[in-house]
DNA sequence: CAAACCGTTGAACACGCGTTTAGTCTCTTG
DNA sequence: CAAGAGACTAAACGCGTGTTCAACGGTTTG
């Protein structure tokens, strides 16, 4: 990842740099042993001697990459962890291969993916928290959900790599796709979408009509919005 | 799906839908011929004898777990889109298997997937432009980037489920978390996240500055909001 | 110098996979 | 009733997988 010339690092680093390449492209379940060991230019059974087993080199690729995201600190880092993402997605083109295995370990859920979107989710909370007291954020209705959302959505260009490059017309996330977005999005996030409160109001109103458990079916739909809200 | 007793149907259509539960649950890699046949009832051959193949067989519940929500039609719906999308999430603990599946069809990219993709994305810029007119919606910056991170943010909730369920406090998306999210996310739409538009201008002054292709690694960063943006 | 060690390998093993084959059973049709 | 068709299965085939094994060569150590 930071070697410039492969030659450079240890066999067992570039066994684990070349299973981190090709586990963020394929996943994990798609790869296997002998290719990982063929993009690395050694044998199968050289990668089970350092790693035990492909389970054992999947964890611990989990963890080099959570590391060097997070900074080479395992506890929970706070502020860290957000402006690591921006650096990261900055630098796209540079980071693919980490970015690409983050993405897998966002997907299918692993206890080191797990433990990492908690992560992103502290650091969105403590941020949000204190953006509010300094100002900058409005009071959120619900704290706890709109971190949570503010979260998900920070982590979209990450997971949905592909999605968004299709939605810009590219096959590939790029640098130039990512700034793009950014004023359309700061843009949402400063004045929202609609004109006024119009949806908002009516859906409040019809949440308290049904203020039970469930969904009556018949209720005259407020949503009349483009997908997304809900 | 739709059938209330298992036996009602149909071999052809229960290997079908134990596929879907399977390929939802678990991922098409993750899911064999075996574990389907036994949870329909039925020998892996018998599988292979009325699909031809597994991947055949991961076609036809594209084509038909689509059809489902498009509603019979394969054509692209515009509208109707978005509104499924309510309807299914709304009921989720009624379509989780349908859901599940259209998670992991817009998770890996697959051309049926795409298409699923791209009929979302048109119907949310239908709407979008619709909404404009009608004086609902503010004119976008950028109509193509904001119906897409429109279009995905409507989405999230689908791909990431065990996300949004984690950070709410739950194991697994439900109603209720659905319904507690409504009032936040239409307030984020409607009043954006901050007070003013500070960020926003700082942003656009930094992008402005650095007109040129790439990122000077010196520039003051501008974002010390929560990592969504961007 | 011999011994121990370690990185490394090709070959083999056991297993689960998707698929094929050959056959049985149960209907329908002439 | 005979013949054919189609639903269905047990068994096996071929293959790719993760992993193990025995051995080789170079370096370090006693």
């Amino acid at each position: 990842m930071r070697s410039s010339h492969p030659q450079d690092l240890t066999t067992r680093a570039r066994i684990r740099d070349a299973a981190i390449v090709l586990f963020g492209q394929q996943g994990p379940a798609k790869t296997s042993v002998r290719e990982i060991a063929e993009r690395a230019g050694v044998s199968a059974a050289l990668v089970i001697h350092h790693f035990g087993s492909k389970d054992r080199l999947r964890s611990e690729c989990d963890d080099f990459v959570v590391q060097e995201f997070l900074g080479r600190k395992d506890e929970l880092v706070g502020e860290d962890a957000s402006t690591a993402m921006q650096t990261w997605l900055a630098d796209i083109d540079q980071f693919r291969p980490l970015v690409d295995y983050l993405a897998r370990m966002l997907t299918d859920p692993t206890p080191a993916g797990d433990h990492l979107f908690d992560s992103l989710l502290i650091a969105t909370k403590r941020m949000l928290d204190q953006q509010v007291i300094a100002g900058v954020v409005r009071p959120p209705l619900d704290r706890d959900v709109t971190a949570a959302y503010i979260t998900l959505y920070g982590i979209v260009p990450i997971i949905m790599q592909g999605l968004v490059a299709r939605a810009l017309g590219g096959d590939q996330l790029d640098a130039a796709m990512l700034r793009r977005s950014t004023l359309p999005l700061l843009d949402l996030y400063t004045n929202g979408l609609y004109t006024d409160s119009r949806i908002l109001d009516s859906a409040r109103d019809a949440l308290a009509r049904t203020a039970g458990p469930s969904s009556d079916k018949g209720e005259n739909d407020p949503n009349q919005d483009p997908d997304p809200p809900r």
